[in-house]
RNA sequence: GGAGGGAUGACUGAGUGGUUGAAAGUACCGGUCUUGAAAACCGGCGUGGGUUAAUAGCCCACCCAGGGUUCGAAUCCCUGUCCCUCCGCCA
């Protein structure tokens, strides 16, 4: 959520950043919204103020040796007066604040200055690239033709679950599992983020700490109401998990920042993505990631983002997987984030670079919707903390940008040197059949 | 699945209808003392919202959440959520 004071102080400025993220902002709507439920709030508090004195002086009538009968009745008047006019009151403001928090739950966060102008992901800038593309002496297989004899099994997957499911077999489930084992392994050892296992299963409170809620709840998949349980909900990423550790907390200084990391499957819905990435594993309703959140210091939040972003891109060095760094522009930009850098892999397959990691600084838009705080030592009050997450990496992926790139003519995988240690002495992964 | 016990401020923990936003302790901040530090002592110390030029005052709300009883509720009643203990079942 955006700093409401914020909003109301620089509707204009507000309103040109959030068109940057092709969000239009009604700011007539906004500011009557808000401001008849500051009026209405506040003659609500005024006649509770007045009903609050009338109660404390039947205890002081009482008090001076009145009985409670006698006392009760010198209110009684006024009391029935005040209360009529409340009920009305009250139900209004119940109304409007309900419209209200509708409202600005429903605002995205304000991109920040230096995102770039843009509608959609054309507009994404490149900052950077590694490695380069490998060239091959016969026409690369994408990793559906190369998986078929390798246990990539989308008909089992179908079978089970219906489409956008996946089974995997032999080496190349090895290889799914090893990969995810280096990637935490990395994050863990080489740059100090504290392990974590998680629920992936969550309460709305969560989803809505983050941002998923309430606005995209027909990506999630939610757990029958069956009973009378709260529904729970399968987590579209480790980032719920992980960045809602620390909801409703105030955090000391000292303990910032504080760096997270979790292997999970996620699970999407895909809803609105009918007909995209139909072929192959590159979007399906479960894949593994492995994630990185930060919470920081919101003077350090800027750097952060630049640091998270190099432990995703570790990754990919040490796989030898070329790939470049995207500036995504404020049109591609996510729900809660202020900015994003966008890692995105070379499928010879596709011939195309293909997203693997996302790493964006949410700034405090998440940590005022969770209430996650630190006492500031320069106040001494709490102050939100900023949030940033990011893929350290996509497992699914991963494991298609290894198979294409590390393919030979005969449809072969050479599985990277940084991860024969998971492999138990497999260094090329050979055909089935 | 059966039986019971809980949920109070950053933390521990009192409080069962009337200035209780809430004792006490810890932590934290300021001061006295000390060469310095510690200890001791003194003082301060919740959050959100409204009003406002104000991070000054004043007001409202908040003792898990939502309803209810009452002139008045942290305290009584109902519902829900979460946590814990014991038994049963179970990966």
């Amino acid at each position: 959520m955006l700093d409401p004071r914020y909003v109301r102080d620089n509707p204009e400025e507000v309103a040109r950043l959030l068109l940057k993220k092709n969000f239009n902002l009604d700011i007539e709507q906004m500011q009557q919204l808000d401001s008849e439920r500051r009026a209405v709030q506040t003659q609500a508090q005024n006649r509770r103020a007045d009903k609050k004195r009338l109660s404390r002086q039947v205890g002081t009538l009482i008090g001076q040796g009145m009985t409670p009968e006698e006392a009760r009745l010198q209110v009684t008047d006024q009391l029935a007066e005040l209360d009529s006019e409340l009920a009305a009151l009250e139900s209004r403001e119940k109304e409007l604040l309900a419209r209200w928090n509708r409202f600005f739950m429903s605002v995205p966060n304000l991109p920040e200055e230096a995102v770039p102008e843009g509608k959609s992901e054309a507009c994404n800038v490149e900052l950077r690239r590694w490695g380069t593309p490998p060239r091959f002496d016969f026409t690369p297989a994408d990793h559906v033709d190369l998986g078929a004899a390798l246990g990539l099994d989308f008909n089992a997957g179908a079978k089970l679950s219906g489409s956008r499911f996946v089974v995997i077999r032999n080496k190349l489930a090895r290889l799914h599992r090893a990969l995810a084992q280096f990637m935490l392994d990395v994050q863990v050892d080489e740059h100090g983020y504290q392990e974590c296992y998680t629920p992936y299963l969550v309460q709305s409170q969560a989803l809505e700490g983050t941002g998923q809620l309430p606005k995209f709840a027909e990506d999630l998949f939610r757990t029958s109401t069956e009973g009378q349980h709260e529904p729970h909900y399968l987590i579209p990423t480790a980032e719920v998990s992980l960045t809602n550790l620390v909801r409703e907390t105030v955090l000391d200084a000292q303990q910032l920042p504080i760096k997270l990391t979790a292997h999970t499957p996620c699970f999407r819905s895909e809803a609105g993505s009918y007909g995209r990435d139909t072929r192959g594993m590159i979007r399906q309703h479960q894949f593994d990631k492995v994630e990185m959140v930060c919470i920081t210091h919101p003077s350090a939040s800027a750097r952060t983002l630049e640091d998270m972003t190099t432990h995703a891109e570790a990754i990919l060095q040490k796989l030898e997987l070329p790939y470049r760094v995207m500036a995504l522009c404020g049109g591609d930009l996510g729900f809660g984030a202020a900015r994003t850098y966008d890692l995105e892999v070379w499928l010879p397959g596709q011939q195309q670079y293909r997203e693997i990691s996302s790493v964006s600084n949410c700034r405090d838009f998440q940590a005022r919707r969770m209430q996650a705080r630190f006492r500031d030592p320069e106040t001494g009050n709490p102050a939100l903390v900023h949030t940033l997450n990011g893929s350290g990496l996509a497992v699914g992926r991963t494991l298609i940008a290894v198979m294409e790139n590390c393919q030979d003519a005969r449809g072969c995988i050479h599985i990277p040197e940084a991860l024969h240690p998971y492999m138990g002495g497999v260094k090329v992964i050979e055909r089935q059949t």
